[in-house]
DNA sequence: GCCGTCAGAATGTGATCACGTTTAATCCCG
DNA sequence: CGGGATTAAACGTGATCACATTCTGACGGC
């Protein structure tokens, strides 16, 4: 066995951390329309949801009906619904006495995982290149700026800043593309791959993510070229699948 | 008409339906492991599941809480969490006022259904041939039998028996890929197909369904061939998609 | 005859409680 | 001291109630 530096960031992942995990989204940017107030359980949903596909939880976390509701100022009610709707879409799993954690990695679902996001995500962002040229124009800036603050985040060595801008730009892509059906599929794979990868971030660092596809993919987005934006995509998926592969240990 | 008997006697057809697409599993083989009694909300979860991929709920259909309560002989809470469940994998719709009902069809949503199909399904079955040569043998004679009823059904005209064993022979072939991440999108997939596909069906009779690919399927499954079944199951997908794209129109 | 109004039924959602099981902690006996 | 038994806490699950919103349909005025 090989004995690597277990303590290191010592998993001691408490309240603090938990609660930067579930960060509420900025209260003055939340003008959703002026329709509706949204459900509590769907807002319950959506932060769990992004923290788990910025890998803010690792895999196996306990999480409990009633400590997330305690966690997030509800009561059980919505805490379920959010649960079993993550279960749903593989992002926890109920074990065999009906306890809840977040899914676990194993070498067949990493395989899994990882020919399925390239079966699907090429695709998907290639459809993005048939929204017209100014909006493409845009999206190709928003994803400048985001690879940018993502850029930063590998300078600084920021494990959760990188997870969260690199989730941010992928999904900024995809949403443009306008195909529901695959955007949740997508969405699936993340939510199963998110944890897992933030572990691996946190042992092999950031320095060997520098080298994405991600000015590629802006790049085949401006040109409006599909074939060429699909291999940039696909590079990159192969890219930070094989940093997971390689980081991969049985167990956890 | 006003009878006392009024709703009853207009609901009575809607109720066989009914019974018939929520049919309980035959309680004899219900020996699951004698381990654990299910969870209710799991049972309702699964009939629902098993009575949308089969498309015995038409798109639109309106659910509610407190009848499928009613219907299945459970209390609210189970309900609530199959249907939640089920809308989590793109099976219901939750309109604007919250309202719940089977999600309906549009073009565009077809179009990304027939494409995710084609890129996850073939696949998913080649990985069934990694079974070894005996189980691979149970599984043939498996698909056989079912293919055999799947004819006598279409012989029939029976459209809602087509849909069981048409399910019943993909979901059995794909089970046995043993890829629990694929199956998971390939459910969902289906889960979002079934009921629009038992429309077309009821629209174009089952006439137009006895060219499957399911033989060669069988055949390239027996022989081992990877690469022949997924071109057969491609082929057989791309035959069952067309016929629904021509079954369409604007609306439902 | 048609459309707006309005009361009653139905619905989603959240809260709370009860029950049986499972997990954790504690204690007691050796 | 240590380990198995016992007790207590925590948990998932189901049931029920309350409330605000939405839908339905009948009624009445124009």
């Amino acid at each position: 066995m090989r004995g690597h530096a277990d303590g290191e960031a010592g998993m001691a992942l408490t309240k603090a951390m938990i609660m930067t995990a579930f960060a509420a989204p900025d209260k003055s940017s939340q003008d959703n329309s002026a329709s509706r107030p949204a459900a509590v359980h769907e807002e319950v949903y959506q932060r769990l949801r992004r923290a788990i596909i910025s890998g803010q939880l690792e895999p196996g976390r306990a999480l409990s009906v009633r400590g997330l509701a305690a966690e997030f100022g509800v009561s059980a009610m919505p805490a379920r619904e959010a649960i079993r709707q993550l279960a749903a879409q593989g992002a926890l799993e109920i074990t065999p006495t009906r306890r809840v954690a977040v899914a676990r990695m194993t070498k067949e679902k990493l395989d899994e995982l990882c020919d399925a996001r390239l079966a699907l995500e090429p695709s998907l962002a290639g459809r993005a290149v048939n929204a017209p040229p100014a909006a493409r124009e845009a999206l190709a800036a928003k994803l400048t700026d985001i690879d940018e603050a993502l850029d930063q985040a590998i300078g600084r060595g920021d494990s959760a800043d990188y997870a969260k801008y690199n989730s941010e730009f992928h999904f900024t892509l995809y949403e443009a593309a306008e195909a529901p059906v695959y955007l949740g599929l997508v969405e699936s794979l993340w939510l199963q791959t998110g944890p897992f990868m933030r572990v691996v971030i946190g042992r092999l660092g950031t320095s060997s993510l520098d080298d994405d596809k991600h000015k590629e993919i802006v790049a085949a987005l401006r040109a409006g070229d599909a074939a060429k934006l699909e291999v940039a995509v696909r590079e990159d998926i192969m890219q930070g699948m094989s940093n997971i592969v390689r980081g991969y240990s049985p167990d956890v």
